[in-house]
DNA sequence: TAGAGTGCGATTGTCGACATTCTGGACTCC
DNA sequence: GGAGTCCAGAATGTCGACAATCGCACTCTA
């Protein structure tokens, strides 16, 4: 749950700095996280952990290891006696998925929005800079997904959310965002986005740190809701996958 | 995160059938979030794997599974090449973990009576009157929990929520339950309560299968609330433990 | 030909041993 | 006297091998 612990945490990763894990079950867990919720991995595909082991190359502990904690978050599909796999996408779930992230992280950016702080306004300053600064896509023809952006654009909501006090909601909404992250992921690809979604970006930051509660929350409601609109129609177009 | 799939598993637990974990680290998981949630494992102590393994007579390997999916659900705390250890409990947290109590199973609550079900119904129906033969402590003069009415009890609440049809967020009011029930495990012992919790419950279940949504949910938070002021006024009596 | 029973191959789950890392205490130095 | 350093003991993390279990294809029977 609540996987990665304060916002200090959270400029070190905007920075691009690796966690650097200690250990190599924490370095193969990072791992896999990133090729799940990329969509390296392919959803529903299963998880041997011999395979998987050579691919990373480590033993089947540390793996072992990485699997269960991925599982207990919702990434992996675990089954006693019949191994791990890549945890599925219900596209019939999405509407459901969207609907519940607006519910929590509404309730999360409205405290978040009473809590806030200089130092908080720094941060969303300097991300949503970075966010204008950074290409969408790393190609012009065609949608290539740009690591830097994707890594930016987490940080920017996360840290939008980093000054509610509970860790339990905070953990939640991040919970929920790599569950979207991954539908968002594989409808990708197509074409890009024809909306402004930087304008969007910007207006909800000027809410946020102007203490505008209520259109804070909406306009983030209605970003989540273009954005599952999005996926979801492009999903339909590539027939489901 | 959805640790208990669906409905007539809930239903199974009520009849206190074990899952028979068919792994070894499934089983020691069971007894380990038991130890865990009910107080046999105090906060803060550390779970040194050799120990612990002796204990419940399963090697390092199991151990560690079991140990690393508790950790991903926020009731054991790891820290890489430091070890494991039952996740300390913070008094300070208490209100705020109610507060997220009560808002994420308002929302589920609504959405379990919009999506409710005959079956749903005869359910609860049968919860509350098993509730109503099941005493509260076993002894009669001092309070000494006992497990048939705990069990009974979190089916009742867990129930209630079975409706809903996220279950993203059956999954989270299902680790703020969990962790609120530890609170709750801690602090009593010292001697009964002396409202009048069945009335609740029957309040709560009959307004719930009436359909009278915003009656359900005030009682629910008034719920929460007076075992959250008696769970607090209980630990500053013993010294905040 | 459909269905149930059976055996083999592959995969998972578990164990014990070893390398690596941390903790606590005594020691030294300023 | 206090702070920093170093060392031994203990605990963790990882590896390779073994046993238990499952899926699948094949066979046999009605």
């Amino acid at each position: 749950m609540a996987r990665k612990p304060a916002l200090h945490i959270v400029h070190a990763e905007a920075a691009n700095e690796v966690p650097a894990a200690t250990t190599r079950a924490s370095a193969v867990y990072e791992r896999l996280r990133a090729d799940i919720t990329c969509g390296a991995l392919s959803p529903g595909s299963r998880l041997r952990v011999e395979a998987i082991g050579a691919r990373y190359g480590v033993g089947a502990s540390p793996l072992r290891e990485a699997l269960n904690r991925l599982s207990a978050e919702g990434l992996v599909a675990r089954s006693d006696q019949r191994g791990f796999s890549v945890a599925p996408l219900d596209w019939d779930e999405l509407p459901l998925l969207t609907r519940n992230r607006v519910q929590l992280e509404s309730l999360a950016l409205r405290e978040a929005i009473e809590h806030r702080t200089p130092a908080w306004e720094d941060q969303l300053v300097l991300l949503v800079h970075r966010l204008s600064r950074t290409p969408r896509s790393l190609s012009a023809d065609h949608y290539e997904p740009n690591p830097a952006w994707e890594a930016t654009h987490r940080d920017f909501h996360r840290t939008l959310l980093a000054g509610c006090p509970s860790r339990w909601l905070r953990g939640f909404c991040d919970t929920l965002a790599d569950a979207a992250y991954r539908y968002r992921q594989v409808a990708a690809g197509a074409n890009f986005s024809t909306r402004n979604e930087h304008a969007e970006h910007v207006a909800l930051f000027t809410a946020a740190i102007d203490g505008r509660t209520d259109e804070a929350v909406r306009l983030l409601e209605e970003h989540y809701q273009r954005t599952a609109a999005f996926v979801a129609r492009e999903a339909g177009r590539v027939g489901q996958r």
